[in-house]
DNA sequence: ACAAAACTTGCAACTCTGTTGCAAGTTCTT
DNA sequence: AAGAACTTGCAACAGAGTTGCAAGTTTTGT
């Protein structure tokens, strides 16, 4: 695992440092999405706020991990695919959210359908947002 | 349109207030979403930044506007079409966001297409977030 | 139409989230 | 091993959103 995570970060071109190996290992430990608090929460407080921020830009960047946006408008946070880091641009995406135990998950299984807009419209990006009962709390 | 807005405000057992009528008649005035900023701006800062967020929460509870959650985790608030006062659950909604001009449009004319998610998976809301642009900014 | 009750507003103060500049520390390169 | 390049923590700040409370407005009942 220490050798999958300097694998990441070396091939992102940035530099091997406590905090960013830290927080890779929370998301690489973790299936569903966290938030920034979640992973303050989770470093026990080790790392400052504001590295914890910086590390999650960078990792956006990257294209290591992915935001998501929330039923609730909160900002969450997830690994992305393997696939995702050869430079594929994230442009379907389904996230599950449970509104029980509030765990964000990706649904990779299920591609996101086509949408027909009206005319004139470009398609860039879409962004599934499906809020329910996950598997565990049904 | 001064009748319009008594009506919903009434409607939803709320006093009719100079606030409440303003920020209503913004949306009835508004093809797309508005953000907090937005209302503030537009109203001339003739009310208090609060009071602003009392009436946008007042009328989510209401279910008299509904809240959109965008691709860059912004919060923007849209009216409800007629049917939504009638009380049901905004489950479906496809929006679409311009990345070059930046609105928020409710796409109504199309109806977000069934996803199959994996078995236990309990379905509430659907939401789509469409990034692209729009057919003014083509 | 009026007074009392119920609700709404503005203010002040505060919390939480996220950002920036900078100096000190760490990692990388050769 | 030393210098260059990058990363971190700190302090300070900006913005978004919330809460308690007193004053003001709207509604209700008579």
């Amino acid at each position: 695992m220490e050798e999958q995570i300097q694998k990441i970060l070396k091939h992102n071109q940035l530099s091997v440092t406590g905090g960013r190996t830290k927080i890779l290992e929370l998301f690489l430990a973790q299936d569903d999405a966290l938030a920034h608090a979640d992973i303050e929460r989770k470093t026990g407080e080790k790392f400052d706020r504001v590295t914890v921020y910086r590390t999650l830009q960078t990792f956006l960047e990257k294209g290591i991990i992915h935001s998501i946006p929330t039923a609730d408008n909160s900002v969450k946070y997830a690994l992305c695919k393997d696939n995702c880091s050869e430079g594929h641009h994230h442009d379907h995406h389904v996230h599950f959210m449970c509104s029980v135990c509030g765990k964000t998950l990706c649904i990779d299984e299920v591609s996101v359908p086509v949408v027909n807009l009206p005319a004139g419209y470009k398609v860039e990006q879409i962004q599934m947002i499906v809020t329910g009962v996950c598997k565990d709390c049904a």
